[in-house]
DNA sequence: AGCACGCCGACT
DNA sequence: GTCGGCGTGCTC
């Protein structure tokens, strides 16, 4: 077989086409498959490592030019062909180079080369005629005889790495063995059945039909949307799907949003599931993290559970794909390769041909509108806590109750309440710091970030003016800069500032703040966990941070401090969010025996979409939701790309975005809307001035087929070299 | 992204 | 007279 003599290969530079490379004599017998890695001289003389995206006959480029591959890395691929045509179609989709796209899927330390050693793939066994006797016949050979007994153990066989370990002169006895044909070599083995019923989990009749769809529909993949709410058994849901999934020998890929939060989830699965669940922590080191990586791919893992970069460890049996909470923003990558994991973990599924399970009490308004015209399939849970109710929900009308410290009356009069009867009290409150705003009394002027168009919030216990954008920090002036007036005014209330509010109106509640300048540390959320289920804090104020899924039995009145700033919004998915928020939220209230409340401090008490969630729920809320985006022809009812551009200088940004769009409409008379550019909503952002460009279709492959050759001719044009740019395909949120 | 080359300010 | 600022151009 004669190997072509040039190979196209893939490096983690932000361009988006391969390079060609000569293969030198040493390669001329060797079939070098795409999906490998090679090391290769690159620029002046640097080297780097590539992935091979295949081989070819010829080259575009000048013979003179070409250079040669130094070193292949892998005698086997890397990447499976399926895996490669996942990754192949993740870089078209989302505009990003294929290089880059590579690399972010693999672990840092096969980017930066490290052998993987196929040898380590050969497991080894006793082979069918071994048998006591040949054991005994060994007795003067007692490296034979141990390495022998060994194998015995382990009846799916050990590789060399783990004969190593056990036994580190394993080599030359396995070779004798090996001659006499005792031992014999096996594939790594695959995923063990599960057998037995350790730690099984009783199903109501709900779960158990949701788990048949999930598991046993393996004909017929489909995306399934697990909706309950916290406390509804989705949990089990999950655990029994995977077992039987891997009772068939299949793998299963489950994504969380933020793994640090996910400690009691992850207990529950290992010990219910009674399998190796591989866990890709951010606080795991490289070595354990590529150890992980391998074993999903060559298919040893059973479970692997990750949060969103997870999304790409290749499995050999994919089986399932879980998403819990699936509504959360943090599957959305918001730089750089601006993949959806969860839209990625459903592209996976369809490759494969397997489930994949979305769960979340409040699905993304997509999910639902996928559900709505059957692409998905629903499954519910109903709350099997059958005693709580769900909680009351009170609007509380700023208009008419003055809130001094942002804490009106009727607030506070149930914040008493509830700590007078013992149990415990959340304040949400998205806005970290003291105060928001440092306000001049005379002349208006306020202290705004120098890089940023943003204003700089007060930080009481660091004494320091901070912008929350770029992080920058100076101290709080004594007296105006612009009129020289003494009396500057923090206006506008910060988690800092409520909790310091609520000791001087209760000074007997033992007060906990949860925000990041609170949680510093690595593993300090879980100790916040546990010192409110232990009841040692009676009233917890928190942003972002404590809307997830927590369980605290004694928790019984929610506030929601400020519910305008969703309402308010220029961002059409701010309703959206909030209402997520509200029910995640408030579904923290009153689970068990207590009954529990839910206050929301708003402006706006009667506004429609919140009376209509407040009243009838969230999928009567999708369905108006639904109804406003159609009238709008906003998304779900339409797809958005965006092009975003950042530039030193101010007009830079648009300039370039008023030709790209020039560009776009030119050769693209077609049925393509375009909004823009205009300023990001935050203009200036560390000393960049931003701008963006909003394209909308109502047919997802006209946007995509206009992109392609559109990006293709930004790249071309001058003014693109002068700015920073890029393509947000399916954005989250207008930056 | 790197990493070169390339022309204009404050230093031995 | 140099060291070095980061503008722009290229990488098979």
């Amino acid at each position: 077989m004669s190997v072509k003599p040039y190979l196209r290969v893939a490096l983690p530079v932000p361009l988006h086409h391969a390079y060609d490379y000569r293969l030198g004599e040493q390669f001329r017998n060797v079939n070098i498959l795409p999906g490998s890695r090679v090391c290769v001289p690159f620029g002046r003389h640097a080297n780097r490592i590539g992935v091979v995206l295949g081989a070819s006959d010829k080259s575009a480029v000048a013979a003179g030019r070409l250079k040669s591959i130094n070193q292949l890395l892998d005698e086997e691929p890397l990447f499976s062909p399926e895996h490669l045509k996942l990754l192949h179609w993740a870089a078209d989709y989302y505009h990003h180079p294929i290089g880059e796209v590579l690399f972010s899927a693999m672990p840092a330390l096969l980017r930066q080369g490290r052998l993987v050693g196929s040898v380590a793939k050969d497991a080894f066994r006793l082979s069918a005629t071994a048998s006591e006797a040949d054991a005994i016949a060994l007795a003067r050979a007692p490296a034979q005889r141990a390495l022998l007994q060994l194998l015995r153990d382990h009846p799916h066989g050990l590789t060399r790495q783990q004969l190593r370990r056990i036994q580190p002169r394993y080599s030359q006895p396995l070779k004798v063995l090996l001659d006499k044909g005792l031992v014999a070599l096996t594939q790594p083995h695959r995923p063990e059945p599960v057998s037995g019923q350790h730690g099984a989990v009783v199903l109501n009749e709900a779960q158990l039909r949701a788990v048949q769809a999930i598991a046993e529909t393996a004909a017929a993949p489909r995306v399934y949307v697990l909706q309950g709410v916290t406390g509804s058994g989705k949990t089990e849901v999950y655990i029994e799907a995977v077992r039987r999934v891997i009772a068939r020998r299949r793998q299963a890929l489950i994504l969380v949003p933020e793994i640090g939060l996910t400690a009691q989830f992850i207990e529950r699965l290992k010990n219910s599931l009674a399998v190796d669940v591989r866990v890709q922590h951010s606080a795991l080191n490289e070595s354990e993290r590529l150890r992980n990586w391998l074993a999903a791919r060559d298919g040893t893992a059973p479970v692997v559970l990750g949060a969103r970069s997870a999304v790409w460890t290749p499995l050999k049996h994919p089986g399932i794909y879980v998403v819990d909470e699936e509504h959360d923003s943090s599957y959305k990558q918001d730089s750089g390769f601006r993949y959806s994991a969860k839209d990625i973990a459903v592209v996976r599924a369809k490759f494969d041909r397997t489930a994949v399970a979305l769960g979340s009490a409040t699905p993304a308004l997509e999910t639902v509108y996928n559900l709505r015209r059957g692409k998905y399939a629903r499954l519910c849970l109903p709350d099997r806590a059958t005693g709580a109710s769900p909680p009351a929900i009170h609007f509380v009308n700023l208009r008419h109750e003055p809130a001094p410290d942002a804490l009106a009356r009727p607030l506070l009069t149930r914040i008493a309440a509830t700590l007078e009867q013992n149990n415990q009290v959340l304040l949400f409150l998205n806005r970290r710091g003291y105060a928001p705003v440092i306000l001049c009394r005379a002349c208006g002027w306020y202290a705004e970030c120098e890089r940023c168009s943003v204003k700089m919030t007060w930080h009481k216990e660091l004494d320091r003016l901070i912008c929350h954008h770029c992080d920058a920090r100076r101290a709080m002036p004594e007296k105006c800069p612009e009129c020289g007036h003494a009396q500057l005014k923090q206006v506008g209330h910060g988690t800092q500032r409520l909790q310091r509010a609520l000791t001087a109106r209760f000074p007997q509640a033992r007060i906990l703040r949860v925000d990041r300048d609170s949680v510093r540390r690595k593993g300090s959320m879980e100790q916040i966990i546990k010192a409110v289920t232990a009841g040692e804090v009676d009233i917890l104020v928190g942003t972002q941070m404590i809307a997830k899924g927590y369980h605290f039995p004694r928790l019984t009145l929610v506030g929601i401090i400020d519910a305008d700033s969703g309402l308010l919004s220029a961002d059409f998915r701010a309703v959206e969010r909030m209402a997520q928020l509200l029910v995640q939220v408030g579904g923290r209230a009153g689970r068990a025996a207590q009954p529990g409340a839910v206050l929301i401090q708003t402006h706006f008490p009667d506004h429609p979409l919140l009376q209509t969630l407040v009243r009838e729920g969230y999928d009567r809320f999708c369905d108006m939701m639904l109804a406003e985006r159609r009238e709008a022809r906003l998304p779900p009812y339409s797809y958005h790309a965006l092009l975003a551009a950042e530039a030193a200088k101010p007009q830079a940004a648009g300039q370039f975005l008023r030709a790209a769009r020039a560009q776009l409409e030119k050769c693209n008379a077609a049925r393509l809307e375009v909004f823009g550019p205009v300023a990001a909503p935050i203009e200036k952002r560390k000393g960049y001035y931003r701008s963006q460009l909003l394209v909308q279709s109502g047919n997802r492959q006209t946007l995509r087929q206009a992109l392609s050759p559109w990006r293709q001719q930004l790249e071309l044009m001058p003014v693109a070299g002068r700015v920073r740019w890029f393509l947000d395909i399916d954005p989250q949120d207008m930056l």
